[in-house]
RNA sequence: GGCGGAGUAGCUCAGAUGGUUAGAGCGUGGGAUUCAUAACCCCAAGGUCGGCAGUUCGAUCCUGCCCUCCGCCA
């Protein structure tokens, strides 16, 4: 490790590498376009900078998920990974490199890094035995029948033997190191958290699996592959030619190692700043300089749209405002680090304000009356007055201010203090008004007045667009050909920021024709992108062939599945309620991230990766006929019609002479009261005593059997399966009402 | 359950080692203007700074308790 290896001259940057198992959506389009964003101011500083992103391909899920749609993983993975691409493409994202997990390079450095590993001894066979999480793939502390942490689901008792990584052994030097290194990771709360979880000790890590192919075979012993997440960090290197014996990748390692930034989403800090270290530490390779996690888009439903669409994708902002509008509103509304709320109504807000209204109407009023009062050439500013003086030095003031607040990632600051630039300059532009002229003034002064104040408002353009080009690519190359500056990407290529300085505007350059930059977006265009996304959405339920059948309608979190590759997370911001109450339609909000794992999203359920294979063509008919049915909701007094409570089961006890039912007991907290309930072909009622349960509170009192129902217990089931009582992760009070 | 974060104008957020009238942008209302994308410019209204109690001459800022939301861990 050297710690001299620090050459300003270049920069390496990289997205998390995406989970095949979902479709790209606007989360996994906000780590790339920031990296994007921060590639592109490197490289017109004049940096030698690198950006890699790619997708991570391997594991059960994907295995499964290919399964499912009837092709091989390959496959699978392939077609995934090229709309992964392909939307970058037509956003204009401009990496340097694109690796998939699946691509010889990596799968020769994987190897070469865990033989590595191994050669240095902090890598033993051992042998396991414990709960595991088949839907997580994960294993999961605690005796036997814990559920799982992530799922709820009943886990299983393995033993199996695989590798395990000596991470016990790295505890205390990661605590040095994160000491040592205070900007290694951020921000603050991930640093935290990180730290936290270190010093809670650390437990051997198991770095291999055998109960699945689909995966890196471990060197010299191919019955096992390699643990998706070595496998997946190990990206950052193996793309750069880690592992390889040909000097040009050797000399590319040599130049971009270590990364300057690994940017990720905060779900994955663990990974990255916990394991991926200690791996790099045991292998010999120096660490990252940092890792910065990004906070997670909440999409408000309500605002969106009472229909089941909730994953929004950048495409659909793309399509109707632009690369440029998705980019500004992300990096503009969002302070780095910190979850955002995604709308369609702040997105048009944050358009209209700052990008229409705002620096286009600028840029538009200026080079019209550069054309309209000097026939297309940049007039001589001439001697400066007060106001010439004040405007110039806040634009100096935003140069050196934005270059600071960008680099530290806190490209809100930077934006607002441009944006002050653009309302000066609008300001500056009515006091001085040059399109009025004064009856006493003489033409030749009001001449001079206007040649001044135009030079001066174009050269602030100049500056301000110079500095907004690595957010607003698009916009900033129009502006500059409307300036007479000609090409920006080239401008870009020879690092023009480096030496951005007020002043750069030549007297007599030749402005290009005036068109506007950001047309005015009208009430229409949320109602457009909304029914994009509801149109999309409908034609993914029926593709993806309904996974949001029973099995999948619960709502997890699966932040952090130990097993699970990377990553996309959908989660849904309420309690795992029964599956048999639908929660999912009911999503106050969803929450996608950067990355995540392959998770449920809720209703839409693109992401769903295990359809019960069977029921696919079913499950998709009846997707489709309830959107063509339409109506299906209920409202939410409906909903509050039905008083669902948390009960305790005291006594349970078969029904004589009935085969199927069972008399319960149960305390709400401040009554008890009988149910009766046909669960006793596959609920022992001994066990049953002491669980919680959630049942229906105010239903009509029934009779069966000669006794009385008060109520009815929630539990999910297919057809002709088991049924699975409701019940809680976490603890709750008797009587607690659902809602 | 443990640890941590957050709760400030309709919305998104800033803020002060505690000190006279708590800020910005957007949105809203009014005015002015017409170079410009019904844009720009000026002015105004709007907040018991989550609740209760305490420390203090004085608390939105400190302390305690409580409520709500979120994260990490178990």
């Amino acid at each position: 490790m050297t710690e001299s290896a620090s050459n300003p001259n270049r920069f390496y940057l990289t997205t998390p590498i995406y989970y095949v198992n979902a479709r790209p959506h606007l989360g996994h389009a906000y780590s790339t376009i920031v990296c994007d964003a921060i590639a592109r101011r490197k490289r017109a500083l004049g940096i030698e900078t690198w950006f890699l992103t790619g997708t991570d391909e391997h594991g059960q899920k994907i295995e499964r998920s290919a399964k499912a749609a009837g092709c091989t993983p390959e496959e699978f993975a392939t077609k995934i990974a090229g709309e992964f691409r392909g939307l970058w493409d037509r956003l204009g994202l401009t990496y340097d490199d694109f690796i998939r997990t699946t691509e010889p390079r990596h799968i020769r450095g994987v190897q070469h890094l865990f033989a590595t590993l191994r050669d240095k001894g902090y890598i033993y066979k051992g042998s396991y035995t414990g709960q595991y999480c088949v839907f997580d793939e994960a294993y999961v502390d605690g005796p036997p029948e814990t559920p799982c942490p992530d799922c709820g689901r009943p886990t299983e008792t393995v033993s199996e033997e695989n590798y395990f990584f000596k991470l016990s052994a790295f505890e205390r030097k990661l605590l040095e190191f994160y000491e040592a290194n205070p900007e290694f990771m951020g921000p603050e709360s991930t640093r935290r958290e990180v730290i936290s979880f270190v010093r809670s000790g650390l437990k051997d890590l198991s770095v291999s699996r055998t109960s699945f192919s689909w995966g890196i075979p471990v060197p010299g012993d191919e019955k096992h592959v390699v643990y998706v997440w070595l496998d997946a960090l190990a990206n950052y290197i193996t793309a750069l030619g880690y592992g390889s014996d040909d000097p040009k990748d050797k000399a590319r390692f040599e130049k971009f190692w270590p990364a300057d930034i690994h940017l990720i989403g905060k779900e994955i800090s663990r990974f990255h700043c916990v394991y991926w270290p200690a791996f790099l530490m045991a292998a010999g390779v120096a660490l990252p300089r940092s890792v910065r996690a990004n906070g997670w888009l909440l999409f408000d439903q309500g605002k969106m749209s009472k229909s089941r669409g909730n994953i929004v994708r950048a495409e659909t902002v793309h399509e109707v405002l632009g690369a440029d509008a998705l980019r500004y509103f992300l990096l503009r509304e969002i302070p780095f680090g910190q979850d955002g709320n995604f709308s369609f109504d702040a997105l048009v807000q944050r358009y209209n304000g700052d990008l229409a209204n705002g620096y286009g109407n600028l840029v538009s009023r200026v080079v019209n009356m550069v054309h309209r009062y000097f026939g297309g050439f940049a007039p001589e500013a001439g001697a400066e007055t007060p106001a010439e003086a004040t405007l110039r030095g806040n634009a100096e003031a935003a140069i050196a201010a934005f270059g600071p607040a960008f680099d530290e990632l806190n490209f809100s600051d930077a934006l607002k203090t441009l944006w002050a630039v653009v309302a000066e300059t609008d300001g500056y532009l009515t006091a001085n008004a040059p399109w009025k002229k004064p009856a006493e003034r003489s033409d030749a002064d009001h001449a001079r007045l206007q040649a001044r104040v135009l030079a001066t408002a174009a050269e602030a353009i100049r500056v301000i667009t110079a500095l907004a080009y690595p957010i607003l690519p698009d916009a900033a190359a129009k502006v500059w050909a409307q300036l007479g500056l000609g090409e920006l990407a080239e401008a870009a290529k020879s690092g023009f920021l480096r030496d951005l300085a007020w002043g750069g505007l030549k007297a007599g350059t030749k402005f290009g024709e005036p068109a506007p930059l950001f047309p005015r977006a009208e009430k229409e265009a949320i109602e457009r992108m909304q029914s994009l996304e509801d149109e999309n959405n409908r034609t993914a339920v029926e593709a993806a062939g309904g996974g949001s059948g029973t099995e999948n309608a619960k709502a997890p979190a699966p932040a952090k599945q130990e097993m699970a590759a990377v990553p996309v997370k959908a989660a849904v911001a309420m309690a795992p309620v029964a599956a048999a109450t639908r929660a999912a339609p009911m999503a106050a909000k969803v929450v996608a991230t950067a990355e995540a794992v392959g998770a449920s999203a809720p209703s839409a359920s693109v992401d769903l990766p295990v359809a019960p294979q069977t029921a696919v063509g079913a499950s998709a008919q009846a997707a489709a006929e309830t959107a063509a049915q339409g109506p299906q909701h209920i409202t939410i007094d409906d909903f509050a019609k039905v008083e669902l409570r948390v009960a305790q089961i005291l006594v349970a006890e078969r029904v004589p002479k009935a085969d199927k039912l069972l008399r319960l007991e149960v305390d709400l907290g401040t009554e008890k009261r009988q149910i009766l309930a046909g669960i006793a072909e596959h609920y022992e009622p001994e066990k049953l005593i002491g669980r919680r349960i959630v049942i229906v509170a105010n239903l009509a009192p029934r009779k069966m059997r000669g006794l009385e129902s008060n109520g009815m217990l929630l539990a999910a089931s297919l057809e002709g399966g088991a049924p699975v009582l409701a019940g809680f992760l976490e603890d709750v009070p008797l009587g607690a009402r659902l809602k």
